[in-house]
DNA sequence: CTATCTGCAAACCGTTTGCAGCGTT
DNA sequence: AACGCTGCAAACGGTTTGCAGATAG
């Protein structure tokens, strides 16, 4: 609840405003643990306000991603979801039953990427590392 | 070459019959170490076949992946790209430029999962390893 | 000769864009 | 009052499907 409101201030401060749709939204994001496709958004989001749009959703995920509150991650079958952003550099797991997601950290990661980068003479510029199964609750 | 041969009898042994247009798509993903698109492919086949359809290469690659010959990728765009497969389990890195892959291995990684796993309850099925960046002649 | 493969066209699905009206500030 | 935001409808790009004719075995 705390996150809805410092979500909803830095979306002004940015030059945003405040209104019904985006609350909607906001509240549903900064609140899940889960990475929620577009239209399962929609969907949770229609709940709390019923005459929203599904290209709004598209608009305000994208905002808040641009923000950096929000990210987008890929799935295996190539969809996309939209998940709240991880504090620093983490990586991602996520449940393919129900789209819980957890992150954890990989410290040990960037030597590994380091060694790479010299030997093949990439310049590397980003990386996943994301894993995909079932948690708890899903087996 | 020889690796053309050996798809196409893999190909014929799992009850596919051999055609001009997979002759051409082999020959293709057999012998390139990038990661191209379906149109890219689309493309490149119909210079040596230009009666290829583009239906052919998607129906065409979604074999060779079945055999486990090729392998979808993804790109932080969302596109999708095949890839001729890796030997066992390897990481992935793609030039953004070129498309031009690279495997690499990653053995050090399993230890780091099951660790991850055992802490947080999950059943975890796969997992991606990818870096994007720009190879040596891309930048 | 038969079953598979092919290419075309059309359907499809997720996403994006143009636009007129509405709501925030 | 001004500008940003919204919802609708239509466009869009990548992918899939139905089908009739072509072709490998």
């Amino acid at each position: 609840m705390a996150d809805t409101e410092r979500w909803l201030e830095l979306l002004e401060e940015k030059g945003g405003r405040i209104t019904g749709p985006r609350r909607a939204i906001v509240e549903l994001m900064a609140n899940s643990d889960r990475a929620l496709s577009p239209v399962h958004v929609f969907d949770l989001a229609r709940a709390k306000y019923p005459k929203m749009g599904l290209v709004t959703v598209y608009r305000t995920l994208e905002f808040l991603s641009e923000l950096g509150l929000v990210e987008r991650v890929h799935q295996p079958d190539g969809c996309h979801m939209y998940l709240r952003a991880a504090n620093g550099h983490e990586h991602l797991m996520i449940c393919s039953g129900c789209g819980k997601a957890v992150y954890f950290s990989g410290d040990d990661l960037s030597a590994f990427i380091e060694k790479i980068s010299k030997e093949s003479g990439f310049l590397i510029q980003s990386h996943w590392l994301q894993l995909h199964g079932l948690c708890k609750e899903c087996h």
